[in-house]
RNA sequence: CGGGGCGUAGCUCAGCUUGGUAGAGCGCUCGGUUUGGGACCGAGAGGUCGCAGGUUCGAAUCCUGUCGCCCCGACCA
């Protein structure tokens, strides 16, 4: 059966919501696929279903093909095996923590790490049930500080997770490498660009990882890529770190007045001024030493000073920063952290002074001093000298100042050599749509997922996770495939197949059209029907355009000749045919 | 959390500066005309003007507070 406009639960708006900005929200609130019901959470009416089941179904096939199962957990859990994993401190606000009525803490998952581990240490326990895989598809909730972009990033959105458990090693790199090889395949089918780049491990824990981004200036995330193949996330890139150079022969350090240089552009000019480099060439601010003053935040809420040390021509990334100090939160020091250590002259901070060390864990401030890997012993800066106006010349690494050790803090610039030796990358932004993860021993350790193998001995499972984020891929597609009318689906998600339009007011109408669909739909399409009388045909065409079906048919003056018209939504182009050729002439 | 904008009918908005008791277009209902690009005529239904205080004879409009939403940034799958 046809599903008949005349009857179907949609409303398309003529106008743009208000409160929609980006494509593919506004697009999806006019033509009636979701409605906003909070910030960052969304109603998803039948036509928005349809789409969301047609993505869900190739997700599921390939899911089918790499041999994962579904299964189904609930989004409401218990806090104990968060705690457990700590997870319920280290997800801090992002999670949506909520009490039932006897006081008991629950929360509404972001992820399902613990409990799909639980299961499997409820019935399993043997190696000869290994290696496994499940998965489901299931919405998450993020208390995101600031949800935006509609469904690109929701609170509640839905996503497909899938768990790999083994007991060696080779295990989990065989069960990754098949979910990676699923997500190649699901993306290919969508018709999704993706660059997989490496990822930071993060808080997670654990080893290989893996993003699938879909580039675009638009997307949150910032990734590297070199000619020769490189791939990574910013938050994962590593320096490649320069060889360490001698200081035989270097001159000692040297102690100049500086005054009015409180920012490396100022110093730089002083420096051009008044000490000329001897081989001529100009001082930049890649010569300096810019020391950071940041202030980590424990878990447990303790409060401790950190300066990082880099190159005056990089700022802090304080993306790459949270990663480096994770699960600290990371901020600039405040006044408050500068009063409370006078050591630390603003502006003029440096490693050294004619006392001895001011920065590390054994100077005299003992606060931790942490390098950029591009500043290797035997390296000459300019520096802040420690005394409010002066600055330090010709100082050594190595010779003249240690730190506790280095940091991968600086932002990543354009240019930069990859670390893998295969050129230097340039950047662009993406947006995450899928992550494939080896997770290894944590989970299981801290939850006890343990198997007796083949010796008879116990051993920790190895763990995998694999995300795809089936609501952002939906908004995605959307944005991607739209125009200035409305949505376009791709034939692999659309949510019918054809859109036949019955136009006019003769019962021959109305009468080819019924017989229409039923040739269609005797072909094994889905076919919606706009049977609507007594709407005018620039508004069906209107809608149709907006709605997005790739294929439309229009019944309307040729019905009494036996002639109808074929329309393809994406290239616009219309052809009239026999009635009776429609169902055969549909690509 | 910092910055900006906005809350008036189902939707998109005007009215607020200069206080006088609620408006438009679209949508919806009824009758009629119309039917290949968002038609027309006539008659209707629909709003505690986000909320709470205050000023005033009188508040959508002025004042104070508060709640909410959107955008940029921070943060974030």
């Amino acid at each position: 059966m046809p599903t008949r406009l005349s009857n179907y639960f949609l409303r398309t708006l003529r106008e743009d919501p208000s409160d929609a900005e980006v494509t593919s929200h506004r697009l999806l609130v006019r033509a009636g696929y979701i409605r906003r019901q909070a910030p960052g959470v969304f109603a998803w009416l039948p036509i928005g279903l349809r789409v969301k089941a047609k993505i869900e179904k190739v997700v599921r096939e390939e899911m089918a093909a790499a041999g994962a199962h579904e299964v189904h957990f609930p989004a409401l859990l218990p806090r104990e095996p968060y705690e457990v994993s700590g997870r319920w401190a280290e997800y801090g606000d992002a999670l949506f923590r909520l009490q039932d009525r006897k006081g008991s803490d629950m929360l509404l998952a972001p992820t399902h790490e613990e409990v799909f581990t639980l299961l499997v240490k409820d019935l399993y326990n043997s190696y000869k049930d290994l290696p496994l895989s499940i998965y489901q598809i299931q919405d998450k909730y993020r208390d995101e500080a600031r949800p935006r972009a509609g469904l690109l990033r929701g609170r509640e959105f839905t996503m497909k997770d899938a768990y790999s458990f083994d007991y060696t090693d080779a295990g989990l790199d065989a069960s990754y490498e098949a979910q990676r090889d699923a997500y190649e395949r699901i993306f290919t089918r969508l018709g999704l660009e993706y660059v997989i780049v490496k990822a930071d491990a993060g808080a997670m824990g654990g080893s290989r990882s893996e993003e699938f981004l879909h580039p675009t200036p638009v997307g949150e995330d910032t990734f590297v890529r070199s000619a020769g193949g490189y791939a990574a996330n910013v938050e994962a890139f590593t320096t490649l770190v320069p060889e360490a150079l001698s200081w035989d022969g270097l001159p000692p350090a040297q102690v100049f007045p500086t005054p009015d240089t409180p920012t490396i552009q100022t110093l730089v000019d002083s420096a051009n001024r008044n000490q000329p480099r001897p081989d001529g060439r100009d001082w930049t601010a890649a010569d300096t030493l810019k020391n950071v003053v940041l202030a980590l935040t424990g878990l447990d809420g303790s409060r401790e000073l950190v300066v990082v040390g880099l190159p005056g021509d990089r700022d802090v990334d304080l993306k790459r920063v949270e990663v480096a100090f994770a699960p600290a939160e990371v901020e600039a020091a405040n006044d408050e952290d500068f009063a409370k250590h006078p050591g630390l002259v603003k502006g003029y901070i440096g490693p050294w002074s004619a006392d001895g060390a001011v920065l590390g864990e054994t100077s005299a401030t003992g606060i931790r001093y942490l390098l950029d890997p591009r500043v290797v012993d035997g390296t000459e800066w300019i520096t802040g000298a420690n005394e409010h106006g002066h600055h330090v010349y010709g100082l050594v690494a190595g010779r003249d100042f240690q730190a506790d050790g280095t940091v991968e803090a600086a932002e990543v610039l354009a240019g930069d050599p990859a670390p893998d030796g295969s050129g230097p990358v340039e950047l662009a932004r993406g947006m995450e749509i899928g992550h494939v993860f080896q997770l290894g021993r944590k989970y299981a350790e801290a939850l006890g997922l343990k198997v007796l193998d083949e010796n008879g001995k116990l051993v920790t499972v190895t763990m995998g996770s694999y995300g795809i984020g089936v609501t952002r891929i939906l908004a995605i597609i959307a944005e991607l495939t739209s125009d200035e009318k409305g949505l376009v689906w791709p034939p692999a998600v659309a949510p019918f197949d054809v859109h036949v339009i019955a136009t006019g007011r003769d019962q021959v109408v109305f009468d080819t059209a019924e017989s229409v669909v039923a040739a269609i739909e005797a072909t094994g399409r889905e076919v919606l029907y706009d049977d609507r009388p007594k709407v005018s045909p620039g508004v069906k065409f209107g809608d149709a355009e907006l709605i997005g079906v790739p294929q439309i048919v229009i019944v309307g003056r040729g019905a009494a000749d036996g002639v109808v018209e074929l329309w393809d939504r994406r290239t616009g182009e219309r052809t009239s045919l026999p009635v009776a050729e429609v169902a055969s002439r549909l690509p």
